[in-house]
DNA sequence: AATGAATGAGTCTTCATTCAT
DNA sequence: GATGAATGAAGACTCATTCAT
């Protein structure tokens, strides 16, 4: 039960650090700020965290272990379907993620990976959305494959983005850009 | 004279700002590191700039005078056209001039607009894009405009921070992206 | 009973600090080294002592309690002998002594005691060796008496130092130092 | 003229931080006191260091570079002499040394060199004392010479760490210990 | 009485900004 | 105007001390 107390107040920390970092960009995220967010004093943090960075990475490491393995298991889930069908069912689960994460997505969307400058071995989101693309994308277009990859994660990232900002809901967004890029690509 | 020996100096230094930004990012941009890489003092940045937000402010407003003209007439010259031919002749012009300031481009695809911190009044090449695509787009699908904006807007983003990041050539993108884009949208 | 059960467990604390102290030097020596290196917590210890000065002092304390009537002992049980056969039982005596406390000596040869920061009204070791050989010397040549006993204490330091740090055994050296004073001062 | 300027700055900071050590110590010396004593601010210190430890570290080894010639010289110029002429020449020129250096010899009689936390490549003062005693008087006793060695280092910081703590004058000291040591092993 | 997480004052270090030369 | 050393506010980190459990 001290264990599961710990965990929480872990928890609570890296949300105060991700509000944080929603509102002022990663890099204007201060131990001070996160402290206060949380509601604790700076030296807790160090009872928690290595440094700040080992916080921040810890960050990025909770949230992609909440995300990655329903990121992979949606481009799984479908992979044994067509491009046009898997798309539709991949962005639709994504796109559900992103609005159950929105302050993590604002963050991620803000700045390009990076520009982080969090040592990260394992890949992230956007990472491993770009990969997924390009691998199914190689079947219809090998040549092309890469770019419509970036093109894919640049309309989900744009459209993402500016919902975390601006509020809105997403929810019809994944089909949006499902069928405005399968249409795109139907005429090659 | 020495007016146009001042301004010489204030473009080397903006430039200086550029490449060092293009390197390590915005936020990690240093005064000393623009001093160094221009080949000047600190101290001789203020003679030019009040302080280092305006230097950055200045380097985005010269970009944007160099580009906002072009991208405007841009979008002016082919206003008359029916949306498709319009976007690909913008996104042309829009690719030749990425390609003419590639570091330029490379710093601004990495960053959100907002993360720069720097205030501007003004708006800025993406902004302007938004803009253009949303205004454009309202002929076409007023409810979806916006949304089809930033997912243009991310396309764009993404294969010029891909291009950029990497060394690609950027000719032949601005066709595909609006040959995607524009099937994409046909069907509706 | 519960005092004897108090007692045991102060003394634990402060030979915990004894051992800390040796390894790492005093100022080096942490609350936190304290009480892992005693087994308890650091809110322990606070139970004990006001602060980190007063158990450090305490420790001082008790080691002179139990060093400081042997000392002085020493001193007074030869002391109507003349100058040669009391230094050497009284510099016997100490060595046996320090024999026993190597930890502490180690500690306290290490570090010159105004060094250590710890406010003692009453003398320690060295100072007490100080006084004690001041005294007897006086009788021998009253204006050099303090110089001899500065030699003679740097002496004892430097052997006992010497033995702490490389594990030697120290018997033989008081008399070594002994002799070699008593003959450095015979021809006077 | 620049390097000129910049040097005496670089002495006096390093001799600013040496005021501090002789006063509180070298662990209580703070980037912020000797700052203060230099009477600047504590960014300027780190113009002329990368950091605390390399600005100790300097210290330390331009004590030593004008020290450390002299000492071996001492040792090497009398080399041809017998124990008792060599001692009392050694003595003799390193008290002298000490005279001059007064502030130095405090801080590094007060701790032992282990203490010091400051990595040295460089043997330090009493170590190279604690080689050349044992090195002469090898040819004397081997088997103790070591023993003696720590003796003599023993006597001259005793004497040299009282003089410096209590304001007396060092001239008289170097024969004195010399004497007694001498006398001291001459029976052997 | 023991615990150990929380606290926050104190240190080191960085870097935008100033100013004497 | 150019220079670059000096400045000091701001941020990261440590550790003696407190206190709810």
């Amino acid at each position: 039960m001290k264990e599961r107390q710990r965990e929480a107040a872990t928890e609570a920390i890296l949300e105060a650090a991700e509000q944080v970092a929603a509102e002022r960009g990663l890099e204007n995220t201060s131990i001070a700020a996160i402290a206060e967010r949380a509601g604790v004093a700076t030296g807790t943090l160090y009872n928690y965290f290595p440094d700040r960075e080992a916080l921040l990475a810890s960050w990025l490491t909770m949230r992609r272990k909440e995300m990655m393995p329903r990121v992979e298991a949606a481009a799984k889930a479908h992979a044994h379907l067509a491009l046009a069908p898997w798309l539709r069912a991949y962005l639709a689960d994504l796109f559900a993620l992103f609005e159950e994460k929105r302050q993590f997505i604002r963050v991620m969307t803000a700045v390009d990976q990076k520009a982080l400058k969090i040592k990260q071995s394992q890949p992230v989101m956007m990472t491993a959305m770009t990969a997924a693309f390009t691998d199914k994308m190689k079947g219809f277009s090998p040549e092309k494959a890469e770019a419509y990859a970036r093109m894919l994660v640049g309309m989900v990232k744009g459209i993402a983005h500016w919902r975390c900002e601006h509020g809105g809901d997403m929810s019809g967004d994944a089909e949006l850009i499902a069928e405005t890029f399968l249409h795109g690509v139907a005429a090659r």
